[in-house]
DNA sequence: ATAAAACCTATAAAAATTATAGGGTTTATA
DNA sequence: TATAAACCCTATAATTTTTATAGGTTTTAT
């Protein structure tokens, strides 16, 4: 299950596509709009910022807007981003490996392999669904 | 991420697996041979059995066994036993449904529709690969 | 009888997630 | 240029979930 987190991310995120002509959009907007705490919100655009999806304007009249092309935000980067792995265990995970504590030898695991297969069918699905996919959708 | 209940759920049904012709195995011996503490592990067989898995025999010369065919144990079914739904939201999941607190209507939820195809498609995935895959690994 | 081993339930400890708090900085505008 | 609006930033508190332990009960082979 994605955190709560994400799964504000991804509202405010379709907020902020669905506003796009309006310029920028305010935090206590889209807080109100989905009956999220606003500073945990805050958090989360501050995050999505960071990581280069949103611009933000400061001061009176500011607010924050989408910089990337909906068609160019996948799932699985706002996941990683927010929630971290995609993959189902550590030893199979791209952006956060680690070896499994159980493991002697990792090329001799079955559920190392497995899971590696699952990994990439799973990218594939996270990779082609976007941002765009939702706004359809709304 | 999995959690470490379904992992090392995973690597005791593995261990069960490989020793379907010694009868029955010990706790002690598929926590030690993965490092996992043996009263932790105990409630994860313990979950199995229940579930259908496993076999179990009490008292001296007892253990666990396998009783299903490894090719009717998908990973689909493990990780809903042991770590709950495979959906990314609780608004799509089959087996777990809850409605969002955000959503005014699902029916009109980018996310939500976005979603639901994630599962389908995860689930294929999940759903086909069985501990006979992982067994053919090792 | 004894010891081995699973069974069962409750609780404790640790970690992760969720939420809040409070001041700092920037900016439009009156 | 004072003011209020709005994002920025970091720390910490509260809650929930996960992980682990504890301790006795029951069954069974010998």
């Amino acid at each position: 299950m994605l955190s709560k987190k994400t799964k504000y991310a991804l509202h405010a995120l379709t907020y902020l596509g669905k506003h796009q002509e309006q310029g920028t959009v305010l935090i206590h907007d889209i807080a109100e709009e989905y009956g999220i705490s606003h500073k945990f919100l805050e958090n989360i655009l501050l995050e999505l910022r960071k990581a280069g999806y949103l611009g933000s304007k400061k001061g009176k009249g500011g607010g924050y807007y989408l910089i990337k092309d909906p068609k160019d935000i996948p799932l699985s980067r706002v996941i990683r981003l927010l929630d971290g792995p995609i993959a189902m265990l550590p030893c199979v995970s791209l952006n956060y490996y680690e070896p499994c504590a159980e493991c002697k030898d990792e090329s001799k695991c079955g559920i190392n392999k497995v899971m590696i297969q699952v990994r990439d069918e799973t990218l594939k699905i996270l990779e082609n669904k976007t941002l765009e996919d939702i706004l359809k959708g709304e």
